[in-house]
DNA sequence: TGCATATTCTACAATGTGTAGAATATAATA
DNA sequence: TATTATATTCTACACATTGTAGAATATGCA
């Protein structure tokens, strides 16, 4: 069993560091691309330079595992870690429960940001992002006339 | 001298909370509300079942001060702490770091779990938003032509 | 049965936050 | 100036998270 998933989001770090620490990160990495793998399979794949013991590892795939990260069974000898989020799912999730949270935390502020966001670093998205918006009104509006009709 | 204030988001919390503890955020009101006080003011102004130590607040005075959060100076006797930055300000610089975090780390995620935040919670703001977008679209095409020209 | 390998337990470090007692400093006043 | 009331500093403990690893124990296969 596994809890539902909790964590915090560090704005000053980059990509996966936004939500996981250094070994962790490190770990998924290796088990999105691996696939489902032992803690020895996960030491093979570090950089020869990385140098972390085996119990060290073993410690932080189980605690990845009470925190709702992975899952793990055991197959021959040794257990076998495999991340509950694809790689995909979690981005989404991550960035979904931040979004909600900056929301709630001000909406105002993140919708200037956001936009300012994007038109400095990708102006390009803006297009995708007001048909992303359209759609959406006009799924409004139909649910609007809709629910007039049974008034 | 204060560093540049640095703090990681907790979308599982709410207001204030996502980013302060519980003694911090109480802190933070009541300066707000009051401002300049000392360690005194705010204990006072704290509701009577709320016991807490005077050096409680104080050691969680100084280290708000030493992340960047408060200034203190001395005025007679007891020094005072004030917020560096408005209530405004402080909402201003939160979301703006998590908005472009969780724009870095994936933008289109955070785009459409953006849209449906609004569309589900709050579809006025959808219109508002709109117009952002369009007004950013045309300074936009406006850049564009005049950079064009330049060329 | 014994060896190689894996796991568990325990523990320490660093950081962040809540908490407070004891010792010390300081200002105001008698 | 000496005393007193008040404020600050120092130190320390608790809990949570993450990185780290040694020692003890368990386990599977030859």
């Amino acid at each position: 069993m596994s809890k539902a998933l909790k964590f915090n989001f560090n704005p000053f770090k980059e990509g996966l560091n936004h939500v996981l620490g250094t070994l962790e990160k490190d770990i998924m990495e290796v088990l999105w691309k691996r696939g489902e793998s032992s803690v020895k399979d996960i030491l093979d794949k570090f950089p020869a330079d990385r140098n972390i013991s085996y119990s060290a590892v073993i410690t932080v795939t189980n605690r990845m595992t009470k925190k709702g990260l992975l899952e793990k069974r055991k197959l021959g000898k040794a257990y076998f870690y495999k991340p509950i989020y694809t790689r995909e799912q979690f981005f989404e999730f991550v960035s979904k429960k931040v979004v909600e949270g900056v929301s709630e935390f001000s909406l105002k502020s993140a919708m200037v940001h956001f936009v300012d966001y994007m038109s400095q670093m990708d102006p390009d998205k803006i297009e995708y992002f007001s048909k992303l918006i359209e759609s959406k009104r006009q799924s409004f509006s139909k649910n609007y006339v809709e629910n007039a009709k049974k008034t």
